[in-house]
DNA sequence: TGCCATACGTTATAGCATAACACAATTGAT
DNA sequence: ATCAATTGTGTTATGCTATAACGTATGGCA
């Protein structure tokens, strides 16, 4: 029973975005495009855009998030996916764990700034680059 | 007098380094490594390679930031470059400003949950995505 | 049934970044 | 002054990331 039963229902989604989530969610880590292109081509997957244009959806719904830093893809870990305006990841550069986490006061902090200057917030990018608590050891 | 006078002096700074500091500096937002190159090529330029070293070394100084969701880079705009830990950018979709800024209290919030979940922190990075007050009118 | 919106498949291309190698300039200790 | 180590440079080649532009197929609904 996956994480992603609730917002969107499994049956919502087409064939190829849902084998881009499986995917995402198989995967230990946060997979590039490609690497996620490599792991369907068994399934007749033959070009990057088939793997973007699922990807698209997939952020659209908050199913699948993006990391900045690494031009890569995570399925969504948390409850109640893409209810969540404002979601923070800690990546370790050694062993590539992601850890997802919200925190509602930097949210509204940013947000306050926002307001103060008149700026149309549409979305929130935040990423911790650093060693998690195993690296570190 | 440029903003960049005080933590790396201008003459302690290579050939290369002048020149694409200078680039940025003069440039009204951010600009893509290639657009850098484009733009150095009467002075020599040749190669990618020329721009990425030169931007490595100054982002390293503090004086050069690196914009993760724009694939793109900036001159640092505040006093005291390279003496934050922790900027955030706000990104206009529309006009492509950029306004850099600092919140000790966001920086603290994220510090702690690092602390707390024993997170070694090396780099921070706050992108906020949207319109700017010119442009939402 | 016919229309519209969405998804799909394919080819080609654009844009971003680094590997690997050789050479030059600088520093700084002996 | 010399040698060694470090840092910066130039160049070629390559790899990774992302989208444009085209046409076709599919599904919902008036």
């Amino acid at each position: 029973m996956s994480v992603h039963e609730h917002s969107h229902e499994r049956d919502e989604l087409t064939r190829n975005q849902g084998l881009v989530l499986d995917t995402l969610d198989d995967a230990k880590g946060p997979l590039s495009a490609y690497s996620i292109l490599d792991r369907l081509r068994g399934e007749g997957f033959r070009a990057p855009l088939q793997v973007y244009r699922a990807l698209d959806k997939l952020m659209e719904f908050g199913l699948v998030h993006r990391l900045e830093s690494l031009n890569a893809f995570v399925a969504c870990r948390q409850d109640e996916c893409g209810a969540h305006g404002t979601i923070a990841f800690a990546i370790c550069e050694k062993c590539g764990m992601v850890a997802e986490f919200t925190n509602d006061e930097v949210a509204h902090l940013l947000e306050d700034w926002a307001r103060s200057e008149k700026f149309e917030l549409a979305k929130t990018t935040i990423e911790l680059r650093g060693l998690c608590e195993a690296c570190t050891a």
